[in-house]
DNA sequence: TCTATCTTTTTGTGATATCATTTTCAAAAC
DNA sequence: GTTTTGAAAATGATATCACAAAAAGATAGA
């Protein structure tokens, strides 16, 4: 029997896609769901067993995703899914406060109503997974919702970055949120909405950074402490 | 003979660095210096000749890079430096004054008076090697000026995006250089420091601003189109 | 001279083999 | 009961091998 046999979620996966593609998006689902624990090893070898292939793509897996931080490659080549902190938290969260931001102000001048139709129906379903209580849904549709509207500017270099954050977070948010309802204390969608449609930038900004900071990032030192401590 | 042979420059290597690790930071180094030309292809198993290895460590710092965008898989699996354009750069550069704006407000607190005595060091460095004309010192320099300042955070997630932009912006800078005095018109170097010595937050971000938009980043779309078409 | 088709070579992907290091775990020593 | 030690197993790193897809060249036809 395997040792700390990882959840890992089965995925889409399209005729012409690599192992090694495979793979690292169903680890990156399985990070970003919090559904791996932070701190015990994972292994090559076990990897490769449970997903029945060989090492070579799960250790190029493994490897992008130390690169974007959301793996941690230990001193003794251990790979574990990093530790959360106070501190390292508290950056995070700003840091996704900036660079939302940014990607807001470049991507409103591409918004069409188009757009603004498609993210209020993402809000819908939101709203559905909220009074459902299904977390891993709710963390899917949310992360869509503010997708949509960054890459509404054609020219991406900043989703990658945020996406490497939402990974950097995902742990945690399983851990941090009991329910999902703590996960979502006030929904700040609907502004964001309302800001969109009337083009209004500095109500755009302020309503996705209440929307970072409402959500997970609510968590004050004390809170975290007890959470992480 | 090999084709396209990339002019890959020795790094240090300490004894313990994995095969793996070390042929990443040396085209890492070359990427950055932008001495892998755009658009012709990467082999691994051209690169693992010249590098005297098998092509196991060769793919996975490939994959480590493309991860980062410093180099970019193409549909037919080709492996090349990316192209640049014009609204890349742009948004490129525009991100870049963003985060390192945010980097740099994070740092204030944390920033010594020995710190600032290191900085000014570099700086001087810097000087010389504009006067040398020697532009991937310059282009090393002025990296580990800035790198210095924002790592005095001791709590990092930022300073991987920031290697990252800079990264991507490498390949690039090379081209619109034609000479380094070209590439450092005006030096807002002096300002940084003074802002940092009186923990001036304002005139720091401004100076930040300044220096990124006044190197590579005063070319505007006219001259970029010249440059890229 | 140019285009189309077929063959050869090169290339990326994934599996397997090998080696050195690390971990595990039980027996021995205290 | 706790620590030390040492053999066995597991693991990461790299090299090599096998295969299918793609690129490059060569040949034939217009």
């Amino acid at each position: 029997m395997l040792k700390n046999t990882p959840n890992l979620p089965e995925i889409l996966r399209p005729s012409d896609m690599t192992a090694q593609e495979y793979i690292y998006q169903r680890l990156r689902n399985s990070i970003m769901l919090g559904l791996i624990a932070p701190g015990n090893p994972i292994t090559i070898r076990g990897l490769a067993e449970v997903l029945n292939t060989s090492p070579t793509p799960v250790r190029e897996a493994l490897r992008r995703l130390s690169t974007e931080h959301a793996l941690k490659l230990l001193p003794n080549r251990r790979i574990v899914v990093p530790q959360m902190t106070p501190d390292r938290f508290k950056e995070l969260i700003l840091l996704r406060v900036t660079l939302e931001e940014h990607a807001a102000r470049a991507a409103l001048p591409f918004i069409t109503e188009r757009l603004v139709d498609q993210v209020t129906v993402l809000d819908l379903k939101l709203d559905q997974a909220v009074e459902d209580e299904n977390r891993d849904q709710l963390i899917k549709i949310n992360q869509q919702f503010h997708r949509s509207i960054y890459t509404a500017n054609p020219d991406q270099v900043i989703m990658p970055m945020i996406e490497s954050i939402w990974l950097q977070l995902g742990p945690f948010t399983r851990i941090a949120a009991r329910n999902v309802k703590e996960l979502y204390v006030v929904d700040h969608h609907k502004e964001v909405i309302a800001a969109l449609r009337q083009r209004d930038e500095t109500a755009l900004l302020n309503s996705i950074a209440a929307d970072i900071k409402g959500g997970v990032g609510h968590l004050h030192a004390d809170a975290l402490e007890r959470i992480l401590g």
